[in-house]
DNA sequence: GCAAAAGTGTTGAAAGTACACCCATGG
DNA sequence: CCATGGGTGTACTTTCAACACTTTTGC
């Protein structure tokens, strides 16, 4: 028997054992990569859908725990940051009958009145990654776990697309508000990639030259000799944020509506 | 007996047949009565602790219905403005030890293993309500139920003072972006009402006639001819909020740091 | 040398801030 | 008649928004 389909029977069998009944969560992972706003999925086993990486609360773990336990297993990151953002709990989100039928394809039985066929009321956490250190392996009920642009997202499993939109509004508004940038960029970037990844969080171009006055205005970025070359045009200055002035800047907010 | 301890018998045997494990709410009513923002609390049967209006949820129903369903018993009206806020999960937050205590008072036995005495994960709701319209009633494990001043609150049952300060500070993010002012102020009222409550919620003082600039600016507000009378100074306009700006307003939020 | 995209600067409009002045009312 | 607090106005400052011009680089 394969190690994957081991785990998913331990689940369903064990899984009224080691953890809440009633209680799931979901994450919208988000990175950045090649100037496009990446979130990370799951293809569910033997089926054409895609859902969001998601888990359980074990009886003795705090929501928070549990989402970072989760997101390490499918990103090899530990720490990482995460906000939760929404509860979900339409009566008929879920009584996982997408789950079930991918674990009755992979040939295992799974009866009603199973641990995994009750209600689940589904707690929704946001995660924002550096994308090169993510290595994202699948779960028990999945075969696949891939970055996908946040463009060609289409149909997701149960109530996913929702969570993923209000995902996506949440992180607008805590745009100035959460270590936003600084989590989502390598170490070094330059000001065009910033620019870009606030312009695809916002869904709205910004201007060049004010978004740079702007964003140097509030003091948490650091720019370095050094240029970002092999560019057929002038080569760009690299940047880091200053984390320090930036955790101070947060406090406060970096207001101003863009 | 009572039909106070009744009802808490009831909830006690039946709590496991009725209500999914594991889930419960806290409310977090505000109020606005003298100038004075307010929060609405309950007296621990018993004890001399106070806490938030708080449930479960049946088994059929979504959170939002749930919350909705106990602030129609804690005040008497029904869709009222609610709106989720947090997850509060920490493992020791409760096992319900304060409310086994005051049920054993009022002379009921309550078993290590009953229903009750499990781990409660808590989703946290602030509600907006009209002073004026509400009738506090206290619930079944409470033997009094009133408005606090929100300076005067002191030590809350459990995590309930964690609770009341993510609710506030989620209200001050939300304030202009949420119908605030309109959830809470009667249907007229004065602009040094309006200003007092969003200084209440900012905790900070703002300039009389910049606020009125402001506010006005907006075009969400509608003002009569007539004034407050009967009171030793120049008599004060009434205004009202002009609800359809005012909802077309807020889709885009009604920016500006005040 | 030319297209593409980066760095820097200017300017007028809008919004925010800090005030001063007058007015109505009850005691 | 005066203390209290409301209504309105103005002048200064800061920020925002829309621009133009120059610089660097690969082809």
């Amino acid at each position: 028997m394969s190690e994957q389909k081991q785990s998913l029977m331990n689940l369903l069998e064990t899984g009224a054992t080691y953890y809440l009944s009633h209680i799931s969560l979901d994450c919208v992972v988000f990175g950045f990569h090649e100037n496009q706003l990446k979130v990370l999925l799951l293809k569910m086993k033997d089926r054409d859908k895609w859902g969001l990486p998601g888990g359980f609360v074990r009886k003795e773990e705090s929501v928070e725990l549990a989402a970072n336990r989760v997101l390490k297993e499918r990103t090899g990151l530990d720490n990482i940051f995460l906000q939760q953002f929404h509860v979900f709990s339409d009566p008929d989100r879920s009584n996982n009958k997408d789950l079930i039928e991918s674990a009755r394809k992979t040939g295992i039985e799974v009866t009603e009145d199973n641990w995994f066929a009750q209600r689940f009321i589904s707690i929704g956490f946001y995660a924002l990654v550096e994308f090169s250190q993510v290595k994202p392996t699948a779960d028990a009920i999945s075969d696949d776990c891939t970055w996908w642009d946040l463009q060609e997202i289409k149909s997701l499993m149960l109530d996913h697309n929702l969570i993923l939109n209000k995902a996506l509004e949440t992180l607008r508004l805590h745009l100035n508000y959460q270590p936003i940038g600084y989590t989502l960029l390598p170490d070094k970037f330059t000001m065009p990639e910033l620019q870009k990844l606030y312009e695809t969080i916002l869904g709205k171009k910004l201007d060049r030259r004010n978004f740079q006055r702007k964003i140097t205005g509030y003091g948490i970025l650091k720019r370095w000799e050094e240029r970002r070359s092999g560019v057929a045009h002038k080569a760009p200055y690299f940047y880091s944020f200053d984390t320090e002035k930036y955790k101070q800047a947060l406090q406060e907010g970096l207001d101003g509506g863009w």
